[in-house]
DNA sequence: TACACATTTGTGACCGTGCACATTCGAACA
DNA sequence: TGTTCGAATGTGCACGGTCACAAATGTGTA
């Protein structure tokens, strides 16, 4: 209420100069605190700024030295517990890092949708993108659009030039089918995620490999789309041949649906059918019955896609590549087969 | 590779013109389509920017205009379904409009926290801000800070200086003690929300006014932590004194972990306990057995947080307060007390 | 043909910051 | 006291758009 009329623009650069006595540029180095700046003359120029209330512009800032300081995340399904976990961890992970983060939701999964998505990204001139959208296609337009910016998923892709963090998915489905295999087990069946998607890709394999592995005979996966609808309708469907004992479901909300259906025919878990998870939510603990599940630490593998981001965009080195081995969460809803 | 040799510089908007052979103020008028540009020249110029792959620079934009077309979210428990859904609504309404989103997580609820985020958020000039950390004590930093941006918050907080959308907490949680009312419950538990949330709190006053109105003797609710984790601590300590016949839970997680903890001591639902939660994840459906709720539309409230916040920031109408009515899903959780 | 007037286009400055380069300052040393 | 050299500070411009204003061009009418 006393010097500071109201102006209408916010204070610059240039008014903490004038105020301390001092060049903007001087001003300048005091925010990238440059090394040869006096202690007394720093100390002022802050002072100042304090007094100003003053606040870098973050627009003026990127306009200048040509670098955004934001990455981009491409997310889809971003309401579910695994992606919303990865979101905020790369959020909080970015933020630490003096990175700001900007996120576009895929609602479908047609070559325009990603590409008006990846546009939203690249407009704010984004210095690297985490894919949380690991739907195959979704790299197809990201190679042939030979995006310019560096990016990283969260899962490995397989492909020849990878740049995804290996999560190991198949390790982790390997270990939930070793452990039907090592109750008893020889007729399972694998509710696999939507084609097309990377992760259920690679569960399915490690499914696959380790039925091979153990010579125990495979039906073919039923695909399926995450939901607990659908497993709950998938469930409904295979009980009407019960030709099985135990059920590998490639997420936790399926197996819920799943589990719903079995009671619903009046079968007993793990009793009659035994059932597996995958992901770990919060709630599969307190699931009826508590569902044994393979674990997956989003959280980590979201600040890990930070890391790997920002040391590809300052050419870092690889050693963050090293996968995260799973762990197999065993519950109740698993158990011998009846006979 | 003919006439476009690899500048390191991205194509700016007096390239384009060069090329297109007019000034760089006609290009601008291409880009913010001014009505008085001929058909031709239009025509001309975006060709060329075609043939260049320009792209506006969004940091020059927002300096030289003094808008940044960026919205803030700031939000607490962003993993979680409600928030999760919340946020991508937000932010595919905000992108519809034209804008863009930034996400601030709190980590927890301390002052300096919360201000430390909306810090972050100020930084990048946010033209307003969207609360979905309904915590009291964000609103008393907000007040306190003179935030110079409007801000909207997806519950009323039933202050004065209301920011709140007013989806209408406390009729949803007055249908859902009604209808356990109805049901013939005379002895019913409240396992609320942390204290501070603004829902807790309003689906709190739901219950104890429903109950008042229908003089029916209360006990104080149990305040938990929103976790099915906590729900099921809860049930385990409340069972040990077997004086009611029903639960309402602030959400279905903590009621999940309810239903868990009366079936581990043996007890059947709905036959000796009636439980009700709020907000119908999607994996209510299929909880055993599946959840009575109520609804909420996050979707919707997300959508119309960001209308409201454009409405705000341009100084629209006020008809988008008016409130959303919740709907009660009645399942098989609840039913008729035993005696 | 000349004039008024609307439509279309161009010119130059400015937004707030960082960079390259120039300058000044101050201490150490001959 | 003059010289040297690193540390500290200043100057001017660039970044890529938009804005206010000026100029050119086109159109209709006397």
């Amino acid at each position: 209420m006393s010097a500071d009329l109201p102006k209408s623009r916010a204070p610059s650069i240039r008014d903490v100069a004038r105020l301390a006595g001092v060049s903007h540029q001087t001003v300048s180095r005091v925010l990238n605190n440059h090394p040869s700046i006096r202690e007394t003359t720093k100390a002022r120029v802050q002072q100042v700024m304090d007094e100003l209330q003053y606040r870098p512009n973050r627009a003026a800032r990127a306009l200048s030295r040509g670098t955004s300081r934001t990455i981009g995340v491409l997310s889809a399904s971003s309401s579910q517990y695994g992606p919303a976990s990865g979101i905020a961890a790369i959020q909080d992970a970015a933020r630490e890092a003096g990175y700001y983060v900007n996120t576009a939701n895929l609602t479908s999964a047609d070559p325009e949708t990603i590409e008006a998505a990846l546009d939203h990204l690249m407009v704010q001139s984004v210095e690297g993108i985490v894919v949380i959208a690991p739907q195959m296609r979704v790299f197809d337009v990201l190679e042939q659009l030979s995006i310019a910016v560096p990016y990283v998923t969260m899962q490995s892709t397989g492909r020849q030039n990878d740049h995804g963090l290996s999560f190991d998915q198949i390790a982790g489905a390997r270990a939930a089918t070793r452990h039907l295999i090592d109750l008893g087990h020889r007729n399972i069946y694998h509710l696999a995620g939507p084609q097309d998607w990377i992760e259920a890709e690679a569960r399915m394999r490690g499914f696959l490999d380790e039925m091979g592995a153990m010579d125990v005979p495979t039906t073919a996966p039923i695909l399926g789309d995450w939901t607990a609808d659908f497993g709950y309708y998938a469930g409904r469907e295979l009980l009407r041949v019960r030709d099985f004992t135990a059920i590998f479901s490639s997420n936790d909300q399926m197996a819920l649906g799943l589990m719903h259906a079995i009671r619903d025919v009046g079968l007993d878990i793990p009793g009659d059918v035994s059932v597996v998870g995958f992901d770990d939510i919060p709630e599969a603990a307190h699931f009826w019955p508590p569902l044994t599940t393979v674990r997956q630490d989003f959280a980590e593998i979201g600040r890990r896609c930070v890391a790997l981001l920002l040391d590809e965009i300052t050419d870092g080195p690889d050693e963050l590549r090293t996968p995260i081995i799973p762990e197999l969460i065993v519950r109740s809803s698993t158990g011998p087969p009846a006979f």
